[in-house]
DNA sequence: GTGAAAGCGCTAACAG
DNA sequence: CTGTTAGCGCTTTCAC
């Protein structure tokens, strides 16, 4: 049926093993022979049976990356960005999404575990043990998460956020507001601790407002409920949170930056709105060119932690 | 070092067959024995090696799914949908993203070719051609799209979209304008031809504007150059380029309903905005749902075409 | 530098 | 109903 590296070795008049060879381990070869085995693929249309390779070597050419959940719009580049990055290694992508839940997402994980070379776990809700049963069985490289031991990529928004505080004292703001979930999952619990110490150190007034859930509707319900003060900074876990407090106070007719000022954060909206929202962007591209140089790069193994720094980008509300 | 079969079938006092056997033919089996050797399956934290079996086999217990831009709300629902439908078969999923492009579309299209059980192509931009190509390699499902003797699911918004004109015409509109790209692309060649029709149907004015690309920006601009005539229906792509079409006409003092009217399309944004957009739902969970059955259920092969019908949502731009 | 042979873990005839 | 045997396509010792 298919092409198989025995087609390709009878039409080079090689054997097998070294058709084989010329692929895997070209230096043992004479560059001739090499050359005319791969001619010989090329002319065939060969290509390597990947489960008959897995079987044989004992090692997966996939990856697994494992993201909470595929609908915000935080994750589309970043799994592209994977895809891209392993494919150029050779490696194909097992996509899988958790939907906010530690158990499903250890689940998966130790479903595809068996399958894939290495996995990439992104803004994991597992517990540091789960993560590290996960670990035991598979090369597992951490985005925006914390676990000692385990190679980690920070997409940091804090240094942005103090920037962006930094910006609303020069503007004089009367208070800092961070409204995020109260969840302890690292990019929230960054994002809060980053606006508190900004605060802090502007000798501004800081609270949190806790949403259940990081949503459009959770956002602008909370702002009907709680005085947003006159001149505040409010700090949104995202944009989306951020556009739903801009709903909430915007139909009781506060504007900003007139009445209050607010900051987003990813900067990954397919749609701007007006006043243009200021946010943070963050290179979730490079995070995942880290991630999979982590995971089969060099000094793979190496539980180093790389941190991938946001910038402040102005809009027309702070 | 992993639990092979072998290893069940000896603590269960089998031969490896049978072992086999109690998964795969269990009906072949006296009862007692396949819970026998599940037992020790259990116990022993057996799993297959899904690179073993496909090479025994000759199928993969995997699928294929290729999307033009995972970064388009469309997708992710439907990504999401296609891999639950999937999982609960025993499958895994391979995702990839073609970036909007024929060729690489299809090179992707042909490298997992080989390593899936089958194929779902959702709104390719391949030509026809091209797909028979695919198809003729690797089961394979289209979503938008269509192609003789190929299975289809069609997400379609034209009953939807007929049902926002008519509420348009009894309100009164000027005429209808569709706002897309001019590709020959399904989902945008459907839109614009389901408008059309239903202007004619009630004797208003058609016209179509086209865009470079459906984005935010393309729209935006495009409505600051050509004149939107008053008490036009504006029927966009998506609530994408609809909402670029709102802040390039609300920069111009232009809103909806007042001025102008607009209809989005998908439903999917994480965000809403005022005045809510009108749209069309699509339901493309159900649209992954009958694509992998028809990949994998009774009537496989089968090149029948399933129509999922969107449904008008009136917000307070119609 | 290259070939022959064995084996990865599993399933599928073929016997019994 | 169950065991024996062969083999999926590839890589890899081990010889030469």
């Amino acid at each position: 049926m298919a092409v198989t590296i025995a087609d390709v070795a009878r039409t080079a008049g090689v054997s097998a093993s070294t058709a084989s060879r010329a692929f895997n381990h070209p230096h043992r070869l004479r560059a001739e022979t090499v050359a005319r085995v791969k001619a010989a693929a090329e002319e065939l249309g060969f290509r390597h049976n990947r489960h008959a390779k897995a079987l044989s070597t004992g090692r997966s050419s996939a990856l697994g990356l494992i993201v909470p959940d595929l609908s915000n719009p935080f994750f589309p580049p970043l799994v592209h960005a994977t895809q891209l990055n392993a494919e150029e290694q050779g490696y194909s992508l097992y996509i899988l999404s958790s939907e906010h839940n530690a158990n499903r997402e250890q689940q998966l994980a130790r479903l595809v575990s068996h399958d894939v070379a290495g996995l990439i776990l992104a803004s994991p809700r597992m517990s540091a043990a789960q993560v590290r049963v996960i670990a035991r069985e598979v090369p597992t490289i951490l985005i925006n998460a914390q676990v000692k031991g385990i190679p980690t990529v920070l997409v940091s928004a804090a240094g942005a956020i103090a920037d962006a505080v930094e910006d609303g004292a020069e503007k004089g703001i009367s208070g800092v507001s961070y409204i995020g979930s109260d969840e302890r999952w690292w990019p929230n619990t960054e994002r809060e601790e980053s606006a508190r110490a900004a605060a802090e150190r502007h000798g501004v007034p800081y609270r949190r407002l806790s949403l259940s859930e990081p949503t459009y509707e959770a956002a602008r319900e909370v702002v009907r409920s709680v005085e947003i003060r006159s001149h505040e900074l409010v700090v949104a876990f995202d944009d989306i949170v951020a556009h739903g407090v801009l709903d909430g106070m915007g139909a009781r007719g506060y504007r900003p930056p007139r009445d209050f000022r607010i900051l987003g954060c990813d900067d990954a909206l397919p749609i701007s709105t007006s006043p243009a929202l200021s946010t943070v962007h963050l290179d979730t591209r490079m995070a995942a060119r880290i991630a999979v140089d982590l995971l089969l790069g060099e000094g793979a193994g190496e539980p180093q932690t790389v941190v991938v720094s946001g910038s402040y980008r102005p809009g027309a509300t702070i």
